[in-house]
DNA sequence: ACCCCGGCTTGATCCACGTCAAGGCACGGA
DNA sequence: TCCGTGCCTTGACGTGGATCAAGCCGGGGT
């Protein structure tokens, strides 16, 4: 199974109104102006930590541009990434004050941010919503275990090839190529994030990198826009079960 | 932060009619009756699996008695645990048909299920169970992510310590006694599938588990019975931060 | 033009854990 | 009683990825 589809294609959603959708999507208009009255935007620039764990969050938050990674980290340094949050994507847990890990602006980031009190009352009140934050944080369930399986089980050179065609998956402009074979994208993290989210080390993530970049699988354009010159190859390289099913 | 808490301690719900509250926390009694007039048994021996990853589920089911597990299996046979379900955990996921994953009796094991299509009507009708499934969910996601930690980061001992921990932790009886440091607790999983759980193999478990009763961490009592002179030195194995809040 | 610095690559070496293999122990059935 | 079988332990050895260390590259500031 792949990882989960974006809420709603990003082509159908460029602004926040819309984008609210990622929140509700049988939204009516009045319950669209309702969260239009309590919402307001938050913009980090790329390395910024948005909330630290153990902080308190006022708000809940949707994902319009950029990339932010909740990241846990040991005393003694060692850091995992437990999760990315791409566009569209939701931020926050509505009833739990406390943000559990570190909230990190992997690039330029801009939230569009839903103050935490009327939110719950919005859920309160419109049975719906909470329907449909079970349905997302479903995926998000989802989208952990396949994330513990490749942490668990996988090769060094399995985990980069998952994260790559994870990546691309997301992208939408990918999405309508990717049948095609060929395709290219741009990485939202550093060699760095990468190891933090693989369980692996930033040299590691760089020779396997390079490893595949010898075996024709990917090239590079410079260190972060990736062309994969037949996306098949990737997918066979990622140890999943290869029953071909791009869009499955 | 700990593994998450039982929704109820055990020891107050010795059956499942009441168990039923681990769906539902704010039940009246007339919802309770609903839930009693679709319910059932299903009973399954060690090493039964109870449902295959692609199957449909006609049901969803919590915990009665034992242990199941949540299992992914590569096509070359690597097997990675992904969930641990408990007494008075929650079984299945409304308004999804079919299984991610395989579902596997690692003990004998007792479930209380309701078929699917009325339980979906409870939800649609009643709001504060999609609300109350929601914590649920999030408290899984919690769990998963705190897993991810330990796949990614940790070295064999330290998994081996956490998962002792995790385990004593969701033992009602140890729960009541943990604060006077010596605690005694049942496995209930083989070396094999606690390796299937920490990403090891079934030698590495055998030998670090060894390691901990030869450095006087632990002791044991036959293959599976697990006995801890002092909790807080167990903890301080498992690399987690150790601010000492043993019921936080 | 220069240097600096953050992000990245590459090489040499080490070691934790996987792999392969040989038993040990307890229980159940003939 | 003996043997078979499932589960576990222990040892010897190999290796994938971590660690330590030395640069490279490209962009921005002075």
């Amino acid at each position: 199974m792949p990882h989960r589809q974006l809420a709603f294609p990003q082509s159908e959603c460029a602004d926040c109104p819309i984008r609210h959708r990622a929140v509700c999507a049988r939204c009516e208009t009045d319950e669209l102006e309702q969260l239009e009255a309590i919402k307001y935007y938050r913009n980090y620039e790329a390395g910024q930590t948005v909330v630290w764990a153990g902080d308190s969050m006022d708000f809940v938050a949707s994902v319009v541009r950029g990339v932010a990674s909740l990241t846990q980290t040991m005393e003694d340094g060692r850091r995992q990434m437990v999760g990315l949050l791409l566009p569209s994507d939701f931020l926050g847990r509505p009833s739990r004050e406390k943000a559990p890990y570190d909230v990190i602006a992997t690039t330029d980031l801009q939230l569009c941010c839903f103050r935490r009190a009327p939110f719950q009352n919005m859920i309160d009140t419109t049975p719906h919503i909470s329907q449909r934050l079970l349905e997302m944080t479903l995926d998000e369930l989802d989208a952990a275990r396949e994330w513990m399986l490749l942490l668990g089980r996988k090769t060094a050179r399995e985990k980069i090839a998952s994260f790559l065609a994870i990546i691309a998956r997301r992208d939408a402009q990918v999405q309508q190529t990717i049948a095609q074979g060929e395709v290219g994208f741009d990485l939202p993290l550093t060699r760095e994030a990468m190891a933090d989210y693989l369980g692996l080390t930033l040299e590691t993530v760089s020779r396997q990198m390079s490893s595949l970049k010898r075996d024709g699988v990917i090239s590079l354009e410079g260190k972060r826009r990736i062309l994969v010159p037949d996306f098949d190859v990737l997918l066979d390289e990622t140890g999943d079960d290869s029953d071909g099913g791009v869009l499955a």
